[in-house]
DNA sequence: CCCATATTTCGACGATACTGGAACTATCGA
DNA sequence: TCGATAGTTCCAGTATCGTCGAAATATGGG
């Protein structure tokens, strides 16, 4: 990932709103969820979502399908998994910082 | 690192010159640089770099020194490193997304 | 003390982001 | 085709961010 790509992923992030959408998806897995699930569990207006839900979605850090009337968001690995790779690579001491990240997952 | 707190860091980063900082630091490594050579470095009015270099210090991704007449400015990985590790733990698909972070490392 | 250097703080402006109701679009079942 | 459901798009208002010149602050030398 490139420079310009890594503030694009990061701006796309750094929203209270698009975190807790982009966790909720990594949870979901593969499957995803719709829209308004994601709605009533983050408690927040159809609309706001869905701004949130294009921002992430246009970014590339999330995908859209559609399932009968529902649009179902998942998360999209490839764009966290280059973010993870520039910050690793780019701004890091090397070994000041690369240990502690550990690979350990909590489940729900 | 909270959800919170990795919102303010990725906010932090989340912008074409106080990323172009904070890599510059990192490369500089434990010596820092001076906020002069970082104006000059990255082309930018002393006015909006310091601008800059105080939202990274607030977010404490880089620490401030004086040195005679020259403000010292330095990399502290400790937030990159709680940054990464959030990422890791919490928007990462395990083996989706954890193996192609390649300069990760074991402490062991 | 005065001047030069190094940098920050202030202030005002334009640009961009976020919010949420209302209107619109798509899909499905009867 | 009609109505209900699911979601997006539009719009306007507010808030936050980024910029940079000018003024202010800190330091050291003569």
């Amino acid at each position: 990932m490139k420079s310009p790509q890594a503030v694009e992923a990061l701006g796309a992030l750094a929203n209270e709103h698009r975190l807790a959408i982009y966790r909720l998806l990594v949870q979901a897995g593969p499957d995803g969820r719709p829209a308004g699930v994601i709605a009533e569990k983050l408690d927040m207006p159809a609309s706001s979502l869905s701004f949130h839900l294009a921002h992430l979605t246009r970014i590339g850090l999330i995908e859209q399908r559609r399932e009968s009337r529902s649009l179902i968001y998942s998360a999209d690995f490839a764009v966290m998994n280059g973010l993870i790779g520039f910050l690793t690579e780019n701004c890091c001491g090397g070994a000041a910082c690369a240990p502690a990240a550990s690979t350990r997952r909590k489940a729900s």
